[in-house]
DNA sequence: ATACTGTACTAGATGTGTTAGTACAGTAGA
DNA sequence: TCTACTGTACTAACACATCTAGTACAGTAT
């Protein structure tokens, strides 16, 4: 499982959750799947196990994952969180099509654009 | 002219960078006008000219602005620099739209949640 | 017992952002 | 010409976040 981009200049922990996160909302890792250990996603990824670990309390913390100690990281139901992420691409919509509006494009347009 | 929140953790000189950006496009500065000198800008604002003159380093290099040596810094003609714009936020709406495909969110649906 | 899991902590290297200080060149006005 | 502004170009130092490295401990499974 590839997960770091190292032309990515953000820092790797950061792209980890990403990506993770990521196959978590698409259910290419389904609720109740285990993840990679931190020692064997770090190793394989070639970055330190400490990093994941970062990554790993950071999915955790926003309650994609949940832990059982010395068993490992299992992926949460994650009904709830596409709600989240639905809300947070409709802000994003929103804020986009404000600063459109500043400039005097319509909302429409800048959609009919988009779907180019 | 206030520039800078100090509680957004963003760097100083990318808040100033984007700010001015925003009254660039908006008109607010017009094409022709002269920005403060990095050393009041950097007084009113309680930092450091230096920091002031990488923001407007920044400005230049994408074109909302060029240098006069000993007289300051002008605002550019900026009908190519709104087109620019208008081409980032298509963009940026293509991606929203991207993801929300990702997680089953039809376009049509995302834009009318979005214009509430 | 052994080999896995996660967790916690310290220490150090590195890079970015920022401040501070100094210096120089061009412009404008008294 | 003198003075006070402009931008520009450096260096040095500090704070902070990121990352690496190493060590240690607790829980689970075989």
């Amino acid at each position: 499982m590839t997960l770091i981009d190292w032309r990515d200049s953000r820092p790797i922990y950061e792209q980890i959750t990403d990506r993770l996160k990521h196959l978590i909302l698409m259910d290419v890792i389904q609720p109740g799947d285990q993840l990679p250990s931190v020692r064997s996603l770090a190793m394989e990824n070639g970055t330190n196990p400490n990093t994941v670990q970062k990554a790993y309390t950071e999915l955790e913390r926003e309650g994609f994952t949940y832990t059982v100690r010395g068993k490992g990281v299992f992926v949460a139901e994650n009904s709830v969180l596409k709600d989240q992420k639905k809300t947070e691409l409709v802000n994003s919509m929103k804020t986009l099509i404000k600063e459109g509006e500043e400039l005097g494009i319509k909302p429409e347009e800048l959609f009919q654009e988009a779907l180019k």
